[in-house]
DNA sequence: AAAGAGGGCTTTGTATTCAATATACGGGTT
DNA sequence: AACCCGTATATTGAATACAAAGCCCTCTTT
């Protein structure tokens, strides 16, 4: 979703929807913070109505809630919504792997291990979070893509920008990417040697895992994160 | 999804949004339909600024596709699009049954059941096709509801929405209602008896043959519906 | 006659302006 | 002093107005 999914032309609102989708996921701004509609619009040079526009595809996407009369806020951050999409996405994910799997064919494959070496390669370059997050989500979406299931990946889509909130307030981000790089390398040979099984239940525990560091990191972190 | 979910005040934004969403679900609009903002502004009486954020959110709904500088386009029923949301609820729904049934208490069992003996006296009464979905959804909500899940009750919400499209063109409606009738009443009362599995069990064979049938009347229909 | 270029018309995208609602402040009453 | 109420201001919601892109038709050219 950080790329526009369908190749539309460049416009005012596409272009104010990915500024505030960035400040967002990458923490910028953080939970409950008042999006004003005006600042936005004078910061950008545009006026109010490519804002609005943006907000409330925003909100379709989980990241702000809308009231009305009263403006956008940011969605905060509780372990009871990280609980929720992570095991969305631990429910999801695996089923649309093992749907990509039953059609790959090897462009796909050669797909996820081009996916896998872009990571390996800014991981090791020292990238921002930011980019690293973007190749993580590539990769994830490497493996969905041979499913061709326009729907299910939206919904992933949407509920893998959520859940990029909570991984970016880990504490020991390194770790986590490097042993994020690992599971990825297994999951790429699994999804190379057609071997369904193996690679649904390692990537059911990846992001098991990853939700349990994010409630680990949100307990530590208390009160502070969840206003 | 069909009543708002949050209390917001009734917005112009959102009427025109409740008209658009009903014409595309019952099929008053179908797949391909081009969307004029001014002829939808003009016919309800209001500017076109309500109706384009109106139809932003039936985007991030999937029940219609913008093109820029094109308009919007309702989204054309596939057999491909079918199983892709069929799918999606078979893998997501039984999910969430499970989770709400962890945590029902009493009154959750009775949300279940009133919401049961509602649809029942409805399709007894002879009611539209309008309201036995909403019913029928209601229903679904319920089950779901103790789980207590807002981001993947979202979710599943959008899948309904688009699924109701093809539930709508059923060939013999009241077959598939009445046969929906009988699983909802089994389906009601192991969610009473906290028998998890049977009742996962039972609402994946109810969304299955849901996907069935309307893959089956898909094919009776042919081009017609899919151009 | 077919293909391509040009221009007018239609439709969408965005800015500007007006209206309505919510919040904050201050005065008055009990 | 606490509470209620009204007004003033800030902010959002919606309408109107303007700009730009796409589409279709015609005219020209070969």
């Amino acid at each position: 979703m950080k790329a526009s999914p369908s190749i539309k032309r460049r416009t005012v609102t596409s272009s104010v929807l990915d500024l505030l989708r960035d400040r967002i996921i990458s923490g910028y701004y953080d939970g409950g913070h008042q999006i004003r509609q005006e600042a936005i619009a004078d910061e950008v040079g545009v006026s109010r109505i490519p804002v609005r526009e943006a907000l409330v595809q925003l909100e379709a996407e989980g990241l702000v809630v809308i009231h009305t009369h009263k403006g956008a806020v940011v969605a905060k951050l509780t372990p009871e919504d990280a609980v929720d999409i992570f095991e969305a996405r631990l429910i999801f994910e695996p089923f649309i792997l093992a749907k990509a799997m039953e059609k790959a064919t090897p462009e796909d494959v050669e797909r996820v291990q081009s996916a896998y070496r872009d990571y390996e390669k800014a991981l090791l370059a020292g990238e921002s979070p930011a980019i690293l997050s973007q190749l993580n989500w590539a990769f994830h979406i490497a493996l969905s893509y041979a499913a061709d299931r326009p729907r299910s990946l939206s919904v992933l889509s949407t509920l893998y920008n959520s859940a990029d909130r909570y991984l970016r307030l880990q504490i020991d981000a390194k770790a986590a990417q490097t042993k994020a790089l690992e599971e990825h390398s297994a999951l790429a040979q699994y999804f190379a040697d057609g071997n369904s099984s193996a690679a649904q239940k390692l990537l059911k525990k990846h992001i098991a895992d990853a939700r349990d560091d994010v409630i680990r990191g949100l307990q530590h972190r208390g009160a502070k994160v969840a206003s």
